[in-house]
DNA sequence: ACCTGTCAAGTCTGG
DNA sequence: CCAGACTTGACAGGT
């Protein structure tokens, strides 16, 4: 099985590499309404060159799976700034991006966070998702990446009835414009829906599955994977991808919260075990690595895999097993 | 230079 | 019904 890592938004060893520089609502507020695009785009086109310097960087490292921050425009889905068309004003930009990642055949991906919840009884909240959904896509194609470029998203909230829930959001899926559908895949989440319960949705709406192997410590049914790995990776399939997994460990074991909560490395302990069973079920495998110290985690994580005497590197961050 | 409170967004819990 | 926790990195204002 050849597995590569990949990791997170940031790097610590790129200095002065932010791809995610912001300014907060409450502060665009003090300048004249008149400059708040021009101060946004200002900020972008930063984040939009870091993020160039990033992937160069990455190219360099050998580490070919990323995934992009959903911070690199500021303020973009915000309504004081509704109707701007910041894919337009950053064309270049964007376009400089997407044509490294497709020269390099790097294997990139959104994860917008928590705010999209689709299965939500609120009509607006869905609306405000799908909204959100839709910057991502705007930024896909400023970058002419296709939909292998995929946008990972949690499940949702319970809403105290968890099967109606899912119910909901299978429903609720039609609102989802096609070509959104088509790149979303879903995870598992640490306190809400399991692996299993997160499958069955996958199945129901034809989408890949993110399986996280530390969501699925926290919150599970079974413990045991080995009766549905089988099914998640055959949720990949058409994708054209090898399937992809989060690895991360505990920052402590004082607390639920300390469980679920990220360290700053990943303990190859954490993985090993899932790779020899994961290699009964598929050729390739992608491993974000999401953890605090983020690229220095992913080299540390390399680097104990091969103390180990069954794993064979084929790059810096990729190796066979 | 360093420290602390705050931040657009949602959900859940507990008062 | 409402305030605060949850959780993250970085901004912004204070010292």
């Amino acid at each position: 099985m050849l597995v590569r890592l990949g990791y997170v938004a940031l790097s610590l060893e790129l200095k002065n590499s932010s791809p995610n520089k912001t300014i907060t609502w409450t502060n665009l507020q003090k300048i004249d309404p008149k400059f708040y695009v021009s101060r946004l785009t200002i900020l972008s086109k930063e984040n939009l060159r870091n993020q160039l310097r990033l992937l160069r960087y990455n190219l360099g490292e050998e580490i070919m799976l990323y995934r992009f921050t959903s911070k690199l425009i500021p303020l973009a889905t915000h309504d004081a700034v509704a109707g701007w068309d910041f894919a337009g004003d950053l064309a270049e930009d964007f376009e400089q991006i997407g044509e490294f990642v497709k020269k390099n055949r790097m294997r990139v991906g959104f994860h917008p966070d928590h705010f999209v919840n689709l299965n939500s009884p609120k009509d607006d909240i869905v609306e405000k998702s799908i909204q959100d959904l839709t910057y991502h896509l705007q930024q896909s194609q400023a970058m002419g990446l296709d939909e292998t470029m995929k946008f990972n998203i949690h499940m949702g909230g319970a809403y105290k009835d968890k099967k109606d829930s899912i119910k909901r959001l299978i429903d609720n899926w039609t609102r989802v414009p096609a070509d959104i559908q088509r790149r979303i895949t879903f995870e598992n989440d640490d306190k809400t829906f399991t692996a299993a319960e997160t499958l069955e949705a996958c199945q129901a709406l034809g989408t890949p599955m993110v399986l996280d192997i530390h969501h699925h410590r926290c919150n599970h049914e079974h413990h045991d994977l080995s009766s549905i790995l089988e099914d998640i990776f055959a949720t990949w399939k058409d994708s054209g991808l090898p399937p992809k997994i989060h690895v991360s460990s505990p920052k402590g074991t004082e607390s639920a919260a300390a469980m679920r909560s990220h360290a700053d490395f990943v303990d190859v302990h954490d993985l090993l075990p899932f790779l020899q069973l994961a290699k009964r079920h598929t050729d390739a495998l992608d491993v974000m690595v999401e953890a605090k110290n983020k690229d220095q985690a992913l080299k540390k994580l390399m680097k104990d895999l091969m103390n180990e005497n069954q794993v064979q590197p084929r790059s810096e961050a990729s190796f066979e097993l």
